[in-house]
DNA sequence: GCTTTGACTCTCG
DNA sequence: TCGAGAGCCAAAG
């Protein structure tokens, strides 16, 4: 069972529309703190899948991937598959791509 | 309860 | 533009 804030960090991530991104500042911003160590650190480790959590929509405030726990390889294909193009680890058009909390 | 560890981010030279 | 260092926070040991 996960804690407390690894729940808000999963609903957060589930808000994430298909075909878009967000980072782990906006997500750790999202909760109130500026934890986006802990943000990854609780993706890391979630129970859940991305089928249950879009976590492969989350990357870097520059728009690098950063990591996957199954592999950033694989990160790119899911994202590839939902219309996100992906350059060498890196988001393309990723202003236009990323989704922001509001 | 202190220390270590990360799917991170910012600042500075 | 790029790399190193510091700062950040929650979990796990």
């Amino acid at each position: 069972m996960p804690t407390k804030f690894e729940n808000k960090v999963y609903e957060i991530c589930r808000k994430i529309p298909k075909g878009k991104v967000s980072t782990y500042k906006l997500i750790s911003e999202k909760l109130g703190i500026r934890a986006y160590r802990a943000v990854g650190n609780a993706l890391n480790k979630n129970p859940y899948t991305h089928k249950k959590v879009p976590c492969h929509r989350i990357v870097n405030s520059n728009g690098l991937i950063g990591g996957f726990a199954a592999g950033v390889n694989n990160k790119k294909r899911i994202l590839e598959k939902e219309g996100i193009e992906v350059k060498n680890n890196k988001i393309v058009n990723f202003d236009k791509k990323l989704f922001k909390f509001k």
